[in-house]
RNA sequence: CGGGGCGUGGCGCAGUUUGGUAGCGCGGGUGCUUUGGGAGCACUAGGUCGCAGGUUCGAAUCCUGUCGCCCCGACCA
């Protein structure tokens, strides 16, 4: 391709509307344009890179006997309804994009294809002797996501790779599982990125195992614990870990205190001296159910812990067998609205009585109550009186009238001890989710009456996997993760271009024949080539090739009259003149290694 | 959804406080010079100042409404 037909329109500034670096560059380097929010088009060296990584998955996938489909974008509610997610996609804070045709039909724009593809696979598969299948596609998809941010990496319309296997039973789902971990962690080296495997929460997903790969960078939206010796890995979300010990309170008999306007943990600590670790605080939630019911929450936890949501969450509908669409803490606003009286915010206690909910108008008369294991095992602790001013010292469980419901809903953070060797601490680091792997069990299969006969004749639900990776948001992982003040540094596997030719001079005759003669010998030698053929100064040329990222350059310039030019590469600088033959045999020699080296490495 | 900020040629911005009918840099076009790290000079095209009302002799500027975009937050009071 000659950069003079490509389109390329380069921004000197950073656009104002650009965040993080990789957007910038993207933006800058006429790779992506905004249409409208958390929507974008792709222009041509965009395509490209997405094409590189489409084709990279597909060979991974391929190799282990994956099948390649597409399914449709419209989805009849009626599916959503039977696994009875359409409620929680589209109610509340609900992600699908939906609408209803001229028939009233509703229908939903796929944000994910487990319904679908199901339903297809119960039609189809019949018997054990079908199984195993594992299916993927590489696909659109559409999430009216909350806050879309930073270009690619959270939008509303992006490129998935999603795939879905179905079992006759669970160690064959297992065994599957295995083989697309490996396949995954193949795939992200192959693309030229650093990834961290770790423990998932499986989300409205579903299912019970399940990790996520994670590209590490500064401005990754997921917080990721890595233990010290790299043996334990996960989501904040999920992440367990040993608490520091609390420290004990001096030995006392129950007594109230007054504490005047210590309506934190803070100001209760530094002015009763206390350690935050002795207190028991007491958090006021609502649930709000998606089948309707409010249901007010009373949640205990150690004062030096913070509540994890998705725990509380996943404890909820375990415990209940209700599905939460949305959590929010309880106001005074709120308490008016509901026909209650104000109560002592930061006065709270664990036995705040059930009759303070009486007369509420939408929410359950009664507080479904937790205590996280860090407050459960206090002997002694500090808490409010639920009266305004006072709290209750050296007060006990059996004080209370009894323990809560014992769970972990605490979030891990750096710095505690890990579980599998209490000597090893958790470490914190940013990460951009990129893939996920789930281990779904029948929960699909079964909502969705999706049978085979076994061989004995019966009937059963298949055991299913799903495995995701955000393409689009892929490549603009890669470009966080590599590039310099001057632009993007494509890995050369998914690099739009692999070489780029630069004319410094298109005045000079004998440089414009060089070029020409280089560029097409590339091309013949398989190398993806660009040639900049444009009237530019060398220096704008430059300029460009730097900040769109072609990992080499080859200078056509001052000594092309004696058939030497400059071979550069774009990571690190380093530059050699020598003899355009020799150049074009080095490259073709580098490319076909580094990409063997991609294929071949071991994991 | 809550809070904050911003909408002025393709891009980045000034002008708004104190109303007088729009300006700078980059980019585009033409010509000359220049030619290895975003060139210089000259000429030139391009904006009903997001949109709709209102106030006023007069509105980018003041008022009201509305739309769009960006950032932060949506758990410890």
């Amino acid at each position: 391709m000659r950069v003079s037909r490509l389109m390329l329109v380069t921004l000197r500034d950073i656009p104002a509307d650009a965040e993080i670096a990789s957007h910038q560059l993207l933006l800058r380097g006429g790779f992506v344009r905004r249409v409208t929010t958390g929507i974008y088009a792709y222009m041509p060296l965009m395509w490209k890179v997405l094409q590189k990584i489409t084709s990279i998955i597909q060979e991974e996938m391929d190799a282990k006997g994956c099948l390649q489909t597409l399914l449709p974008q419209l989805q009849p509610s009626e599916l959503w309804k039977e696994t009875g997610r359409w409620q929680g996609y589209t109610a509340g804070e609900g992600i699908m994009f939906h609408l209803k045709d001229r028939q009233e039909r509703e229908l939903g724009l796929g944000p994910t294809h487990e319904e679908v593809i199901t339903n297809i696979a119960g039609e189809i598969l019949r018997s054990y002797k079908q199984l195993p299948v594992n299916l993927y596609q590489i696909q659109t998809k559409f999430r009216d996501e909350i806050r879309p941010r930073f270009g690619l990496m959270r939008s509303r319309e992006f490129i998935m790779k999603d795939g879905y296997s179905f079992h006759t039973n669970e160690a064959n789902l297992k065994s599957t599982y295995l083989d697309m971990d490996n396949a995954y962690k193949r795939i992200f080296m192959r693309c030229g990125l650093q990834t961290v495997a770790v423990d998932a929460d499986s989300g409205a997903i579903g299912g019970a195992a399940s990790q996520e790969f994670m590209v590490t960078a500064e401005s990754g939206e997921d917080m990721i614990l890595i233990s010290t010796d790299k043996k334990y890995s996960a989501n904040q979300e999920k992440a367990i870990s040993e608490p520091i010990k609390a420290k004990p309170l001096a030995k006392g008999e129950p007594s109230l205190i007054e504490t005047p306007k210590q309506t934190s943990i803070d100001s209760l600590c530094s002015i009763q001296g206390f350690d935050s670790s002795q207190i028991v605080k007491v958090l006021l939630l609502v649930a709000h159910l998606e089948n309707g019911e409010n249901q007010p929450l009373l949640i205990s936890i150690r004062g030096d812990q913070e509540l994890n949501e998705i725990k509380l969450i996943n404890v909820f509908t375990q415990k209940t067998g209700k599905n939460i669409i949305a959590i929010n803490s309880i106001t005074n606003d709120q308490l008016s609205s509901q026909g209650l009286t104000q109560i002592p915010f930061g006065y709270i206690g664990p036995d705040l009585n059930d009759s303070f909910l009486n007369g509420a108008k939408t929410w359950n008369n009664k507080f479904l109550r937790f205590a996280d294991l860090t407050a459960a095992t206090l002997e002694s602790f500090v808490c409010g009186a639920n009266k305004e001013g006072k709290h209750l010292n050296f007060m006990t469980w059996k004080h209370l009238g009894g323990l809560p419901e014992k769970v972990d809903i605490r979030k891990a953070k750096a710095g505690d001890s890990c579980i599998h060797d209490t000597n090893q601490k958790l470490e914190e680091r940013r990460g951009i989710e990129v893939g996920h792997i789930f281990q779904l069990g029948r929960k699909y299969s079964k909502a969705l009456n999706a049978t085979f006969t076994n061989q004995s004749g019966i009937e059963e639900p298949f055991w299913m996997g799903c495995y995701g990776i955000g393409v689009s948001r892929l490549a603009q992982a890669a470009v966080e993760q590599n590039h310099d003040e001057s632009g993007i540094i494509w890995p050369i596997t998914i690099a739009p271009f692999e070489v780029i030719v630069v004319v410094a001079n298109n005045k000079e005759s004998i440089q414009v024949e060089l070029g020409e003669k280089i560029y097409s010998e590339l091309i013949a030698n398989g190398i993806d080539t660009l040639l900049d053929d444009r009237a530019e100064r060398a220096g704008v040329k430059f300029k460009d090739a730097d900040l769109i990222g072609i990992p080499w350059r080859i200078v056509v310039g001052r000594d092309a009259d004696s058939g030497k030019v400059e071979l550069v590469q774009r990571s690190d600088r380093t530059a050699e003149l020598m003899n355009h033959a020799s150049a074009i045999q080095k490259l073709s020699k580098e490319i076909q290694q580094a990409k063997d080296l991609s294929i071949s490495q071991p994991l």
